[in-house]
DNA sequence: AGCTATTTGTTCAGTGGTTGAATTATTTGG
DNA sequence: CCAAATAATTCAACCACTGAACAAATAGCT
């Protein structure tokens, strides 16, 4: 029932084309091509983008219909002589994906539409270091229940459930470790067995995905910018330091799905002991308590996001000990980014979480490392810029990767029974 | 006629599946397979591994040995009652891939069939750096026509030339920089217009690439070892130090093709100065010259394999500064491998070039950094081990490149003029 | 030998889905 | 009001895969 797997882990499928799979392949295209273009596209230009002829491309937008997955928007723009276009868009009343997050300080739950559209969101401010697993799960649950309710009442059938942690999760949804917030070998779904399930399960597609806070934000960044690089490196800084990895517009994940620990990247080899048992971690220089630490400020049971507006408040002030403070994080940050530019040869730097709203005072240092230890900088010039989503992009990502799988496969939506 | 590309840089297709394309992909699929098996599959063999149906998969063999892709290998081993199978391989007499390789102290080319068989190898070793780009590829031609001779008396047909480059690749061929060569912005192209082109052009299919040695030595190494895992990180020790990035069987290159910088990862961020303008960078630690002069060597104009080997020999003799500079080099290279683990999730490193026989004295000290620095070493073990392709590997990856392309998309070849 | 079981590979009518051209629908511009 | 232009649909044709039946070739058994 509540069996998981990952996010973007493309299944090792034997690649053959059969005679059904051909339909099924330009389905994803079509409704592919819909949810990527600017504008409402008519069946002529998806036909035109696609290389498929107009017939084929109105068959398939039929089954589309049909199946509720596309809507024709009826006031299309028009442009010179002509029968006028029907503007294709995907529907805001099908399926929908359920994001849910787990962090420090906070609960959180998420509903999207096909298009992307952020439907409910809600937070509850709590620190969860004290609570068991099995009870913050329960109090997620309820949320859970409410976005239900909220979501069926516009209109929409919830399709999964993506639920973010901040820590390192396997593939069947075990958490391994959630260092900040005490978790150690907790058993998602187990947890979970007890609660009526929140969705109705669709043969072919996992009801619930654990995964990564630091994945599932890049994720959100990705297709909260549509006109955004596809490639890109997502930092997220908060008490810990995460990254997702996005290659070509898909999540890159590793072998394990562990990708991204940039937090224990050695920026200074024999420099200060880290609990992960190395020496001179990036968490130890840019991580929210080194930060707040050498800035001065208490280190109080702040919530990670006014830590970070604290911040920003006082480097706007010339606070003296803050802008050391973030030059010093940005400089231990830009030792990172370069590696990790010199190795997988990215263009885009985005910081996101706590980082974002403090880009203005971390760039110039991570710039300056950067150029200075990056060969190609010369002629490939590395932009580092704030992340659009703020803190909430992890549940954003998390109920839009639900969708997202929709839109890449979408026969297992339409041939659900019932 | 020497237009460039990338070499696995997927075309940005739209996906869409036409009639035509049912065929396309599928005689790629069947191809693959074949390429992909052990021993000799049968027709059924293929209908079983792929889903497609056997009356398909003969189809389409058909097409496959009509254009003398492959062939049908008689004593097919046999097992049980029933018909006996008739094994299919490809063909030893079709099209071959030449690889070139330019490097500091030598020139190679190399031609390898279909199958992956090495069937010409030169290597002629000179000091390049006092010679002109113009004459080294002058050089190269020759070396390149001697092969194509010898491959078409075998009955070989050249379809593609692919060339290895210490450098930094631009995508139309172009150089932008090989430091231990000399190089700054040489245009391949160019400079080999005025020789008589070695391949006749496929339409379709680049004849000539041009890419990092450090990639095509991936590349080689990857399918060197069928059995090998399909991620891996293969480092390349040599006077710089490059490193091949291989995700899901596949080369990863970056957003411009310069992925796997890792000789000037930071290692040691206040430490020696790097001619590249940053500050210990990992070639200050575990680079050819600075090994040697760890050692108390000469760094002298031993050519590089030499260099490696006599390293070797000391260090077998339990030479006490030997093992030292190993020692040192191998922990420099631990803390950037504990980087790209922690990044990417990788749980293999192979060590190639020049490390790759002095493997048993880097390993221990690459793996103590490892499972000290890397969070998730505890559950997912590191394997470090030697590139089973010596410091040939560039040459045959990118001999071997050429012909996996007509692998990967063989209608090109299919349907070529002529 | 002869028979059966078994597996391989081919043949062939059937079918699903794309194709391309013709047709209809709906607008702008002269 | 008609011609030009663009959008979408219809429909016969066609291509490639499918499934079942069949032929081929062998091992094992009596």
């Amino acid at each position: 029932m509540w069996q998981c797997q990952g996010v973007t882990r493309p299944a090792p499928v034997s690649g053959a084309v059969r005679q059904g799979s051909l339909r099924e392949l330009n389905l994803a295209v079509v409704l592919g091509r819909i949810a990527a273009a600017h504008r409402p596209p008519s069946r002529a230009d998806v036909a035109a983008s696609t290389g498929l002829t107009r017939a084929t491309v109105s068959a398939v937008v039929d089954d589309l219909i049909a199946g509720r997955l596309v809507a024709e928007s009826e006031p299309a723009p028009r442009t010179g002589a002509g029968r006028p276009a029907r503007g294709l868009v995907l529907t805001g009343s099908g399926p929908a994906g359920l994001g849910l997050e787990i962090n420090v300080d906070y609960l959180s739950a998420c509903v999207v539409d096909l298009a992307g559209r952020v439907r409910h969101h809600t937070v509850r401010r709590a620190d969860l270091r004290p609570v068991s697993p099995a009870d913050a799960l329960a109090r997620l649950v309820a949320l859970a229940a409410a976005a239900r309710v909220d979501a069926e009442q516009q209109g929409l059938t919830l399709a999964g459930v993506a639920l973010a942690v901040p820590g390192l999760v396997c593939d069947a949804g075990l958490v391994r470790l959630a260092p900040n917030l005490g978790w150690r070998d907790v058993a998602v779904p187990e947890l979970l067995a007890g609660h009526p399930p929140l969705v109705k399960p669709v043969p072919g597609v996992p009801p619930l995905v654990v995964d990564n806070e630091a994945n599932l934000a890049a994720v959100g960044e990705l297709h909260a910018d549509p006109a955004g690089p596809a490639s890109f490196l997502h930092i997220s800084g908060e008490v810990g330091i995460g990254a997702g990895i996005v290659l070509d517009g898909a999540l890159f994940r590793g072998v394990r799905g562990w990708s991204g620990e940039i937090g224990h990247i050695p920026v200074q080899p024999q420099g200060r002991p880290c609990r992960c048992g190395g020496r001179g971690c990036l968490e130890q220089y840019a991580g929210q308590e080194a930060v707040l630490a050498a800035a001065g400020l208490d280190r109080a049971d702040l919530p990670a996001d006014t830590a970070a507006a604290r911040l920003a408040n006082l480097a706007a002030a010339e606070h003296p000990a803050a802008l050391a403070a973030l030059a010093e994080a940005g400089q231990a940050l830009g030792v990172a980014v370069a590696s990790v530019v010199n190795l997988l040869d990215l263009d885009t730097v985005v910081l996101g979480g706590g980082y974002a709203r403090l880009t203005p005072w971390l760039r110039p240092a991570v710039l300056a490392e950067v150029s200075r230890r990056v060969l190609t900088a010369g002629w490939a010039p590395v932009t580092v810029r704030p992340a659009v989503l703020g803190p909430e992009a992890a549940v954003v990502g998390a109920a839009g990767s639900v969708v997202r799988r929709i839109v890449a496969d979408p026969v297992s939506w339409l041939t659900r029974p019932g």
